[in-house]
DNA sequence: CCCAATTTGTTCGTATGTATA
DNA sequence: TTATACATACGAACAAATTGG
C-alpha cells in the first residue's frame, strides 16, 4: 500500500484555462519549488491524475508539455523525472560551435580569471536588474582540439549564487549549469542570443592568441531559469577561422509559455 | 452525403512502427506528391480516421506531428490545411536579423543581380550535387529602415527551377519561399545556418557600403523542402553595426524524423 | 533465463466544449 | 440558429520497456 498522499489542489477557478493547462502549471510550480528536485522520479501517472482528480489523458497531456520543453523527462518501464542538467544536453542546447568541416565535439575549457565585480549598464539591463549591483564575472578560454577558440565571459548576479567562491567554480565536476542547478537550485531552460562580428578587443585577442581588430563573432547570451527569470548574462568571443556556429532552422517553438 | 472516398493504405506491414507514425508518413507521401497541395483544406479528422482505418485519436497524433513540424494548420472550426509560406513564417522562422535594441521589422528587398551560372565546389556540396551543374545566382541587398544592412547571394539549381527567369523573380508577389512553392512545387521546411565573423569582401563591400575588410557576419545557408533534400544555397553578409543575429535557444527538436 | 510487477507508450471509443461560417 | 470542425476530457485495454526476484 501506498502512502495516502494528500490530494494536490489544481488551482483555485481556472477561468477559461484548459484542464490540461492548469495540471501543467501546478507541476511546474511544485518543480520551481523544489518540492520536486532535479534527477527524481515523479509519482507514476495514474497516481498523479488520481492526485489531480483527472483523467489519466489529461495528466499525460499536461506531462507532454512539460517533456516537449525539456522540463521532464520520460522513460518507459521507469517513470518521469525531473530533468536534470546533462553534459550532452548543454553541449546540444547550448553549445553552437564546431569545426568548419563538421566534428563536433565538447570544448576543453579553462579558467582564465574569477573576480568579484559589479554590474555594467549592459549586464544589468540583459539580467533586468540594476547597474551597480554585486556580481561575479567570470572568463574562460575554450579549446577545441587543442585550439583556443572561444572566449566566454560569464556574469552573474551575487544575490542568486551566494556562497559560489573560485574554488566551488573550479571543482564542479560538470558543466556550469549543472553547478547552477545542483548548487544553487536553478534550472537554466532556455536562453536568448544575439551575434555580430566584431574586430577583437585587447582581452579576447590575448586570451585567444589572435591579432587585436581580426574579425571574431561576438555572442550575447542571456539565460533563463525555470521562472523565467535572467540569471546569466555571457559574452562569448568565437575566433571563426576554423570554425563556425551552427543554427538549425528546424525546431519549433513552444505552445503556450505558461510564464 | 460525402462523396465514397477510397480506403487510404496507411503503407505495408509497418515493421513495429506505431499506428499514428504510418499515418504520419502516409499523410507526408499524399502533401509531397502534391495531391493535397498547400493551402488546401484536408479532409476533417473524422473523415480521415474512417478512411486509414484508425481512430480519431490515432489521427489527431499523426496531424498533431505534422502541427508541430509547420507542414499543416489546424483552425478550430474551419479544418486542418497544408501549410502555405507566408511573410510572417518567412520572418520568425528565417530570417534573424533585428535592430540591436530589439526593433524588428521586415526588410525591404532590392535585385542586385540575376546570373546564370555553375555550381561551384561549396555550393555543389551544400546541395548534394555534382559541381559544374547549371545553376541561378541571385544577389539581394537588404535594407532596414532604409540602412542597407545584408547582402544576400542565393544559388538554386537549375533543374530544380526550370523556366525561372529574371522577370518571375523580379514580379513574383510574396517572399522568395512563396515562390518556391507556389511555381516550383517547393515547400521549405527547415534549413542549416553556419555562422561566421570576416572582413567583407569587395562585392559587400561596395552593396552594403563598407570599407572592404570591415568586420562583418556571414551566414551560409542550405534550405530543405519537404522531402529532406537540399533546394537552396545562400550567403548572407550581415553589417552587424546597428544589427544583430538574433537566435532563441529555446525551441524543440522534432520528435522522430521520419525523413 | 524466465517470470512478474511496475510504468510509460499506443490505440480505441465516446462525450462535450468552442470557434467558424 | 444551425451545421461543421477542431479542442478538451474521460476511461479502458493492451503493448513494450525496465527492474528485480
Amino acid at each position: 500500500m501506498k502512502t495516502p498522499l494528500a490530494v494536490l489542489p489544481i488551482g483555485r477557478d481556472l477561468g477559461g484555462l484548459p484542464l490540461y493547462r492548469a495540471v501543467k502549471r501546478s507541476l511546474l510550480q511544485r518543480i520551481e519549488s523544489g518540492e520536486m528536485a532535479p534527477g527524481q522520479a515523479m509519482p507514476n501517472e495514474t497516481e498523479l491524475a488520481l492526485r489531480f482528480g483527472v483523467s489519466v489523458g489529461t495528466l499525460r497531456r499536461a506531462v507532454d508539455d512539460l517533456v516537449a520543453e525539456h522540463i521532464v523527462v520520460r522513460r518507459q518501464g521507469r517513470g518521469t523525472f525531473v530533468a536534470t542538467h546533462t553534459a550532452d544536453r548543454f553541449l546540444f542546447q547550448f553549445f553552437h560551435v564546431e569545426r568548419s568541416d563538421g566534428l563536433r565535439e565538447a570544448p576543453v575549457v579553462e579558467l582564465v580569471s574569477f573576480e568579484r565585480t559589479r554590474l555594467d549598464d549592459e549586464a544589468a539591463e540583459a539580467l533586468a536588474l540594476k547597474p551597480g549591483l554585486q556580481a561575479l564575472a567570470i572568463d574562460h578560454r575554450l579549446r577545441l582540439q587543442g585550439k583556443a577558440v572561444v572566449h566566454d565571459r560569464v556574469v552573474l548576479p551575487a544575490h542568486l549564487f551566494r556562497g559560489l567562491t573560485e574554488k566551488r567554480w573550479r571543482d564542479r565536476p560538470g558543466t556550469v549549469y549543472q553547478l547552477y542547478q545542483s548548487e544553487f537550485g536553478i534550472t537554466v531552460v532556455r536562453a536568448q542570443e544575439r551575434l555580430r562580428a566584431v574586430g577583437a578587443d585587447r582581452t579576447a585577442a590575448r586570451v585567444l592568441g589572435v591579432a587585436a581588430g581580426q574579425p571574431v563573432l561576438q555572442v550575447r547570451r542571456v539565460a533563463l531559469a525555470l521562472n523565467g527569470l535572467p540569471v546569466e548574462w555571457r559574452i562569448s568571443t568565437v575566433v571563426t577561422a576554423q570554425h563556425d556556429y551552427v543554427n538549425l532552422l528546424s525546431r519549433h517553438e513552444v505552445r503556450g509559455s505558461d510564464r
